[in-house]
DNA sequence: GCAATACCTACTAAATCGGTAGACAAAACC
DNA sequence: GGTTTTGTCTACCGATTTAGTAGGTATTGC
């Protein structure tokens, strides 16, 4: 049940790229600003690209930016690109269980509780919490 | 974002320990019964003697019970013996997150997270488990 | 005393987490 | 056209966690 460094450092970068739009900036911008490892973001800023979350721009007065606008982006959709299914139990989906027994019902409250974390998850825009008093 | 195998193999074993009260199961019949790794579960049903949520008896004739009654233990209450907190972000609790600039609110997100997730964890019981239709 | 059971210590293979290093590619500026 | 500023790609790494396994020791009931 935990959020891993690599979700909460993008996070905080895109939020940070929100702020900024239109303006680009650069990964080391994003790494001061945060105080991110330098590195480690730019690994985690190449999955947000692949994934069509961000945009970069190349070369010198370059940088990133989101690739949408930020009503448009979930924390949920970063937490599945950069780590999959938001809620998982042994590894698998929670629709994906088979119990016998006693435990039968644990199913479900394995679906409930992924169906609460989406309603967190994937209410919550980066717009949301740029503008969040 | 994950329940671990050890959690879940935890939850189904003590629905079977509520399902079977006031008898004694021995963890054999748990591991059978469940199909989990035997020695693993043994491992497990030793943490959950340890805080407080099973009790055993030695000996021939002996065996696991549940601790307290089933309406007592909420599923949160064994993540929280097996795991620790049910909600962390890079390995810290949410109250203890401290964000800058655009990123501030992020922390109102993962409090907010942790609050459904207890909404779910800790409002269901192992009574609730096994008298659910 | 013997069988059934819980208890305890130790070990381990594989995956994941949280990074780091360094070379290469493109774009802008002069 | 070269230099500087940026992103891109490949590879590696140590520590921790996960999901177990092995084997002996202590109790209890019959």
């Amino acid at each position: 049940m935990r959020v891993s460094a690599k979700v909460d450092y993008a996070l905080r970068a895109m939020t940070e790229l929100a702020a900024a739009s239109p303006n680009l900036m650069t990964a080391e911008q994003l790494a001061t600003a945060q105080k991110i490892p330098p590195k480690f973001l730019e690994s985690i800023l190449a999955q947000l690209r692949n994934g069509g979350l961000v945009a970069s721009q190349r070369g010198a007065e370059g940088g990133y930016r989101l690739a949408k606008a930020p009503e448009e982006i979930s924390i949920a959709d970063v937490i599945r690109e950069l780590e999959g299914p938001i809620a998982t139990v042994r590894g698998a989906r929670p629709d994906e269980l088979e119990y016998s027994g006693p435990a039968t019902h644990l199913r479900d409250i394995w679906l409930e509780l992924r169906s609460q974390m989406r309603g967190v998850l994937e209410q919550t825009t980066l717009a949301d919490l740029v503008t969040k008093r």
